[in-house]
DNA sequence: CTGAAAGCGCTTACAG
DNA sequence: CTGAAAGCGCTTACAG
C-alpha cells in the first residue's frame, strides 16, 4: 500500500502539482469547482500529507507542543486535566499535541525549533523569563497558563486570587476569626494569587488577621505545618489550602484529638478524587483545569490561524461545601 | 540569528555536504579525525539538525504516538503515570511522544499514517483487534500496554494476576474465609487477569469460595455493590478492588455501623494518591506505571532501531499493608 | 574513506 | 486562476 502523494493526485487529476497543494490547503487562489473535485480525489484517494515534508516546504506542521517539567514525582493529577482539554481542543481543530520534556537544562525554544512546534503550551510554572524571552525572539506563538498576567502575552489563568478569596470568606461567614493558610512555594504565581485573594478578603472580613505558612504539596508537609500551627495557644480554627496539604492537615488534627469541622474547619483547593471519601468529606474548590487546557489551545489555534484572541483568559473555581467546612462554627470558651 | 545548516558546515570545513552528515550521524564510513573535526565545529555553530528535513530525507521522524481514547470523564490518574515514564525514556533517546486522542469512530491506523509516527504506544484498552490489524498491515511497530498477551506481539503488562492472588492470599491468612472481589468491566484484560488470579488463589486458600461483583471504576459504584453485598446473611468479610470502588465500599460499611478492620478488611489496587489518608487508612497495591511506560517506551524504540526484543514483559506490584487490613480477623459468632 | 547527484513531498514566489 | 521551476535541509545509493 503505497502513500499517496500530492504528485499523484496531480497526475491524476490532470492538475500540476501546485494547484492540487492550493485545493488541499483550501486557499482561495484556486476556482471552487477545482478545489472541491480535488479534494474530493484526494479524500478518495485517501491522502494524507506528509508533515516532515509540509514543515520543511516552509509551512505548518500542525503540532502543538505541550511543555512538560521533568519532575520527580508523578505529573500532579491537575495537569493530565489540563493535557486532557488541551488535546481535545487540538483533536477537534486538526492539531496534535507534543509532549514536550524540559528540565533546568533545556533551552526550551531549541527543542521547540528543533522539534518544528507550531505554537507552544506552557503550563509549567518552571519555564523561566528568559526562556519565553528565547520564543519570542523566535517568532513561535505560545500561550502561558496559570501565569502571571502580562498585557503583552496570552495568559490564561483560573482566578486563584478569588478562589482565596471566596474560601477565606466562607470560612469568615461560618464565623472563623483565625484562618490559616498553607501554601504552596510562593515563585509559583499560583500561590502569589491564591496569597493575594487570602490577603484581600483578610482585610476585608477578618481585620487583616494573616496565618500563613509555606511549603510544598504534600500530605506530610500539610501535616508538620498544622501540627506547628495546632501548638499555638490560640491555633487557628480554619485551615485552607491545596487538597494534600490539607489531607496532611485533618491527620494532625485527629492525632490531637479535634474534631472536624466542630472544632476545625478545612477546605481544600482542587476538589482532587477521594478528598471527599476522607473523614469527615472535605470541602474544596473545584478548578476547571480540563477548561483551561481547552481554553488555552483554542486561544493558541486562533494565533496559529492568524485570528485576533483576547490576550487574557481567566477562569472561575467552584467551591464545593462539605462536611469539613459546612457547620456555623461557635468557640468555645475555656 | 541564521540557522546553521549542514550545508554551512560543509562550506566552512571544506568538506562535503554527505561527509558532514555522516560525521554527525556517527557514520564509521569516515575517518575518525574527519569525524572529530566536523562534530567540534558543528558544537562550536551551535548547529541543531532540521528534524524535518532529517525525516523527510530519512523517513524517521522520532516521534512516538500514544493513544488516548476519548472519555467523557479525567483521565485515570494511573494513565498520566505512565505517560510520565515513557516521555522520560523518549527524551532520553532523542524521541518525543504525540498524543493522538481517539474515539470509536476514529481509525487509528490512518491518524498513525497522517501523523508519520515511528510507531506507537498502545495504553488504551478499547482499541480493537481490528484496528491493531491495519497498524500491522501498515507495518508501523507498536507496543500493547496491558493488554492479553500475544506471543506475536510486543506487550508489556503488570502482573494483574498475581496482584489478584497476592491480595486474596493476604486477606486469607489474615483470617478471611468470605472475600468479595469488586471488579471493574470484564471486557479489559486488566480485569480478567485480576479475576482469573482471584479465583485461582480461592481454590488455593479458600476452597473455592468466590464472590464477585462487576461494575465500573467509581466511588458510587463500589458503594453501591458493597451495600448489596452487605446485605446478604452471610456477608463477606473482606473486600477488594480497584481503590475507588473500595472507597465507596468502605462509605457502605460505615454507613451500617460496621468496622474497618475489625468486622471487615479492605484493600485497594493501585494505591491512588489519598488512599491512605481515608479513614482508616486503605492497604492497597501499588502498581508501577510508571516504570510500564518506561518499558513500553524502551521496547517500542529498540524496535524502531532494529534490534531484537523480548516480546513479553510481566511488571509486579507491591501491596501496601494499612490498617484497613492489617488486623487478625476473628469471625464472631453471634 | 569521500564526493557528485538525486530525491524525500511539499509550498511558494514568479510568470502568464 | 494555473503551471513551470526552485528549494526547504537532509540522507542515501552510487561511483570512485
Amino acid at each position: 500500500m503505497k502513500k499517496v502523494t500530492v504528485n499523484d493526485l496531480a497526475k491524476i487529476s490532470g492538475y500540476s502539482q501546485p494547484t492540487v497543494s492550493r485545493a488541499l490547503n483550501d486557499s482561495n487562489l484556486i476556482s471552487v469547482e477545482v478545489k472541491q473535485k480535488i479534494q474530493e480525489l484526494a479524500k478518495k484517494m485517501n491522502y494524507r500529507p506528509n508533515i516532515a515534508a509540509r514543515s520543511l516546504a516552509g509551512q505548518k506542521t500542525g503540532i502543538i507542543g505541550f511543555y512538560i517539567f521533568q519532575m520527580e514525582h508523578a505529573m500532579h493529577p491537575t495537569l493530565s486535566q489540563v493535557l486532557q482539554g488541551a488535546t481535545r481542543v487540538a483533536a477537534e481543530e486538526g492539531y496534535n499535541l507534543l509532549l514536550v520534556l524540559t528540565d533546568e537544562d533545556t533551552n526550551k525554544g531549541e527543542v521547540a525549533a528543533r522539534n518544528y512546534l507550531d505554537g507552544i503550551l506552557i503550563p509549567t510554572q518552571e519555564t523561566t523569563e528568559e526562556e519565553i524571552k528565547f520564543l519570542e525572539s523566535q517568532n513561535i506563538p505560545f500561550v502561558l497558563l496559570n501565569r502571571e498576567p502580562d498585557e503583552k502575552r496570552y495568559v490564561v489563568n483560573i482566578d486563584y486570587e478569588k478562589v482565596a478569596m471566596d474560601i477565606t470568606e466562607h470560612l469568615s461567614q461560618a464565623g472563623h476569626r483565625r484562618i490559616a493558610y498553607l501554601s504552596g512555594p510562593e515563585d509559583f504565581w499560583i500561590n502569589r494569587a491564591l496569597l493575594k485573594g487570602y490577603r484581600k478578603a483578610s482585610e476585608q472580613f477578618l481585620g487583616g488577621l494573616q496565618c500563613i505558612r509555606f511549603g510544598d504539596w504534600s500530605e506530610e508537609e500539610g501535616y508538620k505545618l498544622a501540627s506547628e500551627l495546632l501548638e499555638l495557644p490560640n491555633h487557628p480554627t480554619a485551615f485552607f489550602g491545596e487538597d494534600f496539604l490539607i489531607a496532611g492537615a485533618l491527620r494532625a488534627i485527629k492525632e490531637r484529638g479535634l474534631r472536624v469541622p466542630k472544632d476545625v474547619a478545612l477546605v481544600g483547593i482542587n476538589d482532587v478524587p477521594l478528598i471527599s471519601s476522607l473523614d469527615p468529606p472535605i470541602s474544596s474548590m473545584r478548578l476547571p483545569m480540563d477548561k483551561l487546557g481547552e481554553e488555552a489551545a483554542g486561544l493558541l489555534i486562533k494565533l496559529l490561524s492568524g485570528k485576533k484572541a483576547k490576550k487574557q483568559v481567566l477562569l472561575p473555581g467552584e467551591l464545593i461545601i462539605r462536611e469539613s467546612s459546612k457547620q456555623e462554627f461557635q468557640e468555645e470558651v475555656s
